[in-house]
DNA sequence: CGAGTTTGACCCGCGC
DNA sequence: GCGCGGGTCAAACTCG
């Protein structure tokens, strides 16, 4: 665990504008750059609809994933590639903008910085269209074990955990069920999303999210979103304030990943 | 050579 | 209508 950090962008919600957007029952988005910029988080209007998540992470750990540099990435297992920096107003610290380059659509992207409040804290925002679902981590994503993508390189600038999957053709089918906000993700616990325990386990990760905030999930709510085993169970007990945008991580033999977004 | 990072410019939405 | 700020693009550069 040591040069992987994994920070859980399906930690933590914020949603901004789901208003444009049913359940993917607005035309499809092309997806292409110019999509993306429409759906820039900052304006809710015409932006296309995108979830975001919001994480906080000790910047300590991060570190400690990052051997080297303060900020080298924490490898998660994911690629992401950045594509922008910008100082942020009010904030001592720049913001780093990523898209995932796991897979060629992956409409994925987070933005990582520094909290301005606390300089410990490492805040990354996760966004993903409403109508796609989180890129879900596949086992045939190994190859980010090796944090390959990302480089190591990157000596200053934000770490970069996420775990970009493969976007599928349809995914949408999937999550409708679960309905449009829920991000449910599941993956075996020796998959890329092990960091998902490990992360809520062993860091002090402050999820950062309105649901949170509102503490109105029940513990029913929360079982919803996360049918595990008993043994499971007790590993995330203490992540029962889980937003709805979350993820479920099932064991296969529990049944099949559902990402949701 | 390919993939990723850096950096400046451009675009767009929002507030005044 | 104008200016500000945030987000993204794209060319150039670096590194493995």
């Amino acid at each position: 665990m040591e040069g992987r950090f994994n920070i859980n962008p399906f930690i933590g919600e914020q949603e901004e504008n789901d208003t444009t957007i049913e359940n993917g029952s607005e035309s499809p988005p092309s997806t292409t750059f110019n999509d993306m910029k429409m759906t820039s988080t900052s304006s809710p209007k015409k932006r296309r609809a995108m979830q975001k998540r919001v994480v906080s992470v000790p910047i300590k750990d991060v570190e400690g994933s990052r051997l080297k540099g303060e900020s080298a990435p924490p490898s998660d297992s994911w690629a992401w590639r950045k594509y922008g920096q910008k100082p942020i107003k009010g904030s001592p610290y720049p913001r780093g903008y990523y898209r995932c380059s796991s897979s060629k659509g992956c409409p994925a992207r987070k933005q990582v910085e520094r909290s301005s409040v606390d300089p410990t804290m490492l805040v990354i925002t996760y966004s993903c269209e409403h109508n796609h679902p989180w890129p879900l981590p596949s086992r045939n994503n190994h190859h980010n074990n090796h944090h390959s993508s990302t480089k190591p390189a990157k000596p200053d600038t934000q770490p970069e955990p996420e775990p970009e999957p493969e976007p599928e053709p349809e995914p949408e089918e999937k999550f409708t069920d679960l309905g449009d906000e829920a991000l449910i993700m599941t993956a075996s616990p020796d998959d890329q999303f092990a960091w998902f325990g490990d992360m809520e386990t062993t860091t002090s990760t402050v999820l950062e999210s309105p649901i949170f905030a509102d503490t109105s999930r029940s513990e029913a709510d929360v079982a919803m979103f996360f049918p595990m085993r008993e043994e499971d169970e007790s590993l995330f007990a203490d992540l029962g304030e889980l937003p709805e945008c979350s993820v479920v991580f099932r064991h296969r033999n529990l049944g099949p990943e559902v990402p949701i977004c």
